[in-house]
DNA sequence: CAGTGGTCTAGACCACTGC
DNA sequence: CAGTGGTCTAGACCACTGT
């Protein structure tokens, strides 16, 4: 036996339970009890191996359902480790309020603000590109080509989103939406200058695990899901000018929303 | 060389890529292009040794990458299939809406009618407990003990959410509330027959990966994450009234909201 | 350098499925 | 029964980390 930091139990080969299952139990149990802390390092994998009496495949399979779990991570040449908590970021429903827009504030400024972080922007791409049948449909059903801004946003230099705007052509070409930069408060302060007085916002909203361009795009670890936010802008004519699609690294955010009982 | 039903290419072992990562691409983009249908059945572990000239783990931990990312699921015996995507239900913003109340409809029955499925509700738990911290907190703080309500949903005989209602005693306690089936348009209805009147709900929503009890009490395939999504009730003399704590299926779920501009 | 996790091999036995 | 995935062993070599 060795004395190994924590009080890690023993496995029964003869369970029902697969050895690797019970293994991971013993480690999930540990670190739920606080037994191992956030950011501190589980035991190695040749500690686990000889502690258990087990190959080192079946401790590997243990620590790969925990990361697929989102409790652990584990880091080449130096260990496995009980994942942190980040900072979440809030997203209250009143963030794209026009007294924000009034203040030259986009509406990433105003949940940077509220949650104390260094809000960055950056891989910005603007052109004009042909609707997917999907974004037409959103946009009104008679749009062939849009203009697209691509973004990703960071979060004291972790990024956190990555967005795409669908604008119809006939609002947004030649206008300043159409610059990389669109100017203070965004380009829903520039919409309401055009005379698109906006009216409401209408999300949507899914949960999924990322495709293998998303974890690379949001640095997204093992076990943590995206979440998927598509918004239609319509103004005041009921007309749809504008769709973001939006995916956020789920670790990263809470969605607030009011609803009204009535 | 077999001559396998799809047209997988080879890999590179001097890739800087690893092999089971480039089997993983092959399949992934397969599947992708619908080479794979939904449904289908991918080549067996043993042909992909073969075609590939690799090793049972090697195949084997590309799968895994597969069911990590929610593509394929496996079914001991049968094989490994393109997985299918459910039948959502979309959560329109005003499924708490009055009108519903009125018409005795509960927000669950309001959902399954616009997904056309089969609701059933199960394992419902009513009792008094006392309070976390938590949940205290959001119902104003000087709450110690409450009434809970926890219950199971079930489309299509399919669990798709778990919910936990917690209300203040001296509101629920000895009311209908308190019995397991509250009567015709659910808790809400009681509420406001007992004096008070809804106004509002808040909604926080995050995305996770679930724990091994969701994942039984969900029934979850693996790669699929849960929202997690916390209600708040006030009514209109800005009391908090209940606090709903909610876990759905994501692969289930497409929430919608309205935001206003202004 | 020693210690860590990342990848891979070549087997083995088991449990479940469908014929 | 043959075919499937589930689990497990006992090695091997590699790349990355910190000293």
């Amino acid at each position: 036996m060795t004395a190994l930091p924590s009080s890690l139990g023993a496995v029964d080969p003869t369970s029902d339970r697969a050895v690797f299952r019970q293994i991971a139990d013993q480690l999930r149990e540990a670190i739920d009890r606080g037994r191992f802390a956030e950011g501190e390092k589980l035991p190695s994998e040749a500690e686990l191996v000889e502690h258990y009496g087990v190959s080192r495949m079946t401790v590997r399979n243990s620590f790969s359902m925990l990361q697929g779990e989102g409790l652990v991570r584990a880091e080449h040449g130096k260990g496995v480790f009980v994942r942190t908590r980040p900072p979440v970021r809030r997203l209250a429903s009143d963030r794209f309020a026009r007294r924000h827009r009034e203040q030259g504030k986009s509406a990433f400024l105003v949940e940077a603000d509220a949650a104390g972080g260094y809000p960055q922007v950056d891989s910005l791409e603007v052109k004009e590109e042909k609707a997917t049948r999907d974004i037409s449909t959103r946009l009104g059903g008679s749009v062939r080509r849009v203009l697209v801004r691509r973004r990703r946003y960071l979060l004291d230099g972790r990024p956190v989103e990555f967005a795409t705007s669908y604008l119809p052509l006939d609002i947004a070409r030649g206008t300043r939406i159409a610059e990389p930069n669109p100017g203070p408060g965004g380009i829903y302060a520039r919409l309401e200058e055009l005379g698109h007085r906006l009216d409401h916002f209408d999300e949507e909203i899914r949960a999924r695990m990322p495709t293998p361009t998303e974890v690379k795009t949001l640095q997204l670890a093992s076990g943590v899901p995206v979440i998927h936010l598509i918004r239609t802008a319509y103004d005041t004519e009921k007309r749809a000018v504008e769709v973001c699609d939006t995916v956020m690294a789920a670790d990263a955010y809470v969605l607030s929303y009011r609803l009204p009982a009535t």
